[in-house]
DNA sequence: GACCAACCTCGAAACGTTTCAAGGACCGCG
DNA sequence: CGCGGTCCTTGAAACGTTTCGAGGTTGGTC
């Protein structure tokens, strides 16, 4: 029988007789035989789709693949998982190199005009960008309401000296539109608001791969210790948790993270945290990529909405 | 100029001049040509290494990860992940059809026979697997020294009434040579050989995917709870901090993990655990399948030695 | 000056699919 | 019985690399 037999049973297309696919069908299963995705991907798609990620241990990237996985579940596509741990340029490249069909991203460096260059290739689906660009389709949490819920929170809870703790500087950089760079804007904007714009205290973790612990221990130690650290997300709010109880300051200082992990809500952690949906949103992303594929064009922009899960660890200020 | 001086220059191979090197150099640059993956994993490899893993939220799998890339940096392969979350087969299979040149996996419930197959096709590292097989290699932690520790240790701690917390039973089936299979069967000598043959208590987490914390809470709302509870891993010891914390037995149920995750070192959870070097693991697994690639053919194994890190969850029994 | 070797360059085949257009068989209808 | 149309089937081109062998040029040696 002829390849495009073949091909055609395969992709159960149209115009093959009963006969012919049964006989097809007992081939392959005979020869055990099975399609090569590099020459599918040659010819047309490799039915695998690429979710970038800035770093292997970033927890939230549990929930986003999740979502991906039960958005592809029954179509023929796969995610794979590429974690940059460094240069998030190549990383993108090289899966856009043909290894997959669409990239989802979660990359606040890289700069907008070079992912529309990279639009143009292949279809992508930026994950945290505030932005609405043309070329491509963008998944976003609601920063400003999440951030503002959980400075109203500490606010509520009597704290006035709160700290932000977050991100290096070139991903928190005003105008990135990434969602560090809101939620810093929106801390900056709400201590001002409340008259306290002198107590603004910002502090980083130093280096991109470091944890953010010697960062928050340094904060802790200040002569004026903040009595409540909002946190850029739950990675970070550990590691400030784990700060706070080596200087022996445990329940003295209030702690908040965002993306509410699964870690938040295990009792000895106990974390106050903004949920944004991270399942519905790697969910939505992969949809947008399937939607991509089968044509669509226009630009489609998401927003997921927040909740606080208020937890143990943001506690009132004693009196 | 000719594809096959291109090919050449890309490749850096022999016998191309520099004149016709710098030719092809600025072209490319000019047109910002990109090789397709596809087309090369085609003719001959795609330089990609596949990663598979159980489960996207398996924290032990980032150890392996960091590894893998380590061991991969200033080659030209870079590796990606492919979480199963499910049939561990067609996961793999699907990796195998073209996309990878060799492939890292923990799969615990794959056959030994399947796995030689499959090996044939591409070269496989397996991760955690006891057994020797001649058609791919393997890593493996020393999984009777390290469980041996764990026993060690709690008998010094004063405890008898010692569980073992572990994975649903088609993973612990004695004879498949899993790890957890191992570490259950170190358990039960140990108790055995300390003449606590009766006191023996073995809790599973019921689903695959769930967490083991439904499980953990049963164990310690028994009527005869145990003092002490071994954990098949950090992930699982999580679970059952979780459960003796929520049950208000907090610090009278000593939990030990295995991993050493992160977590484990945090001032919280300040988890007792096993260290048998995932980062390393994954470097020599990923260095195992570079060998491959260049032609080796007897199979290697490699095992890593383990180190107990008594932290604060492996409380004395008090007397 | 002729011959040979070394070196560079290039054309063409091959990898395994998809897809297009063309060829064939069969059926029904006039 | 012949004609047209509908299905089914197939051959061949194309995707973008790598690799092999052949051809061409250059320089050196006798």
């Amino acid at each position: 029988m002829s390849r495009a037999a073949v091909s055609k049973v395969i992709r159960n297309a149209y115009g093959v007789s009963p006969g012919m696919r049964t006989r097809v069908e007992t081939a392959i299963e005979q020869l055990g035989y099975r399609p090569s995705v590099a020459a599918r991907a040659l010819r047309g798609s490799s039915y695998r789709l690429g979710l970038e990620v800035p770093h292997v241990n970033a927890r939230f990237m549990t929930q986003i693949m999740t979502g991906a996985k039960k958005a592809v579940s029954g179509t023929p596509y796969q995610v794979i998982l590429a974690p940059a741990d460094g240069p998030e340029y190549s990383t993108l490249e090289s899966l856009a190199d043909g290894l997959v069909d669409g990239i989802i991203a979660v990359s606040p460096l890289v700069a907008p005009a070079w992912l529309e260059q990279l639009a143009v290739r292949i279809p992508v689906v930026m994950l945290g960008r505030h932005d609405t660009p043309s070329g491509y389709d963008t998944v976003i949490g609601d920063d400003h309401t999440g951030a503002r819920a959980v400075m109203r929170h500490l606010f509520d809870l009597g704290h006035r000296r709160i700290a932000h703790l977050t991100e290096p500087e070139p991903v928190t950089a005003p105008g990135t539109g990434t969602p560090h760079a809101i939620r810093l804007e929106v801390y900056r904007t709400c201590m001002e608001e409340a008259g306290l714009g002198d107590l603004v205290q910002v502090a980083r973790r130093h280096d991109n791969s470091e944890p953010a612990r010697q960062a928050a221990a340094e904060l802790v130690a200040r002569p004026d210790p903040p009595t409540a650290i909002f946190a850029g997300h739950d990675d970070i709010a550990l590691d400030a948790l784990a700060a706070v109880t080596a200087a022996g300051m445990r329940g003295r200082v209030a702690v908040t993270g965002y993306d509410n992990t699964d870690l938040a809500e295990h009792p000895l952690i106990d974390l106050t945290s903004v949920d944004q949906q991270g399942v519905e949103m790697g969910a939505q992303a992969a949809t947008m990529l399937l939607e991509r594929l089968q044509g669509r064009t226009e630009p489609r922009h998401y927003t997921a909405t927040t909740t606080l899960h208020v937890r143990g660890s943001s506690t009132r200020l004693p009196s």
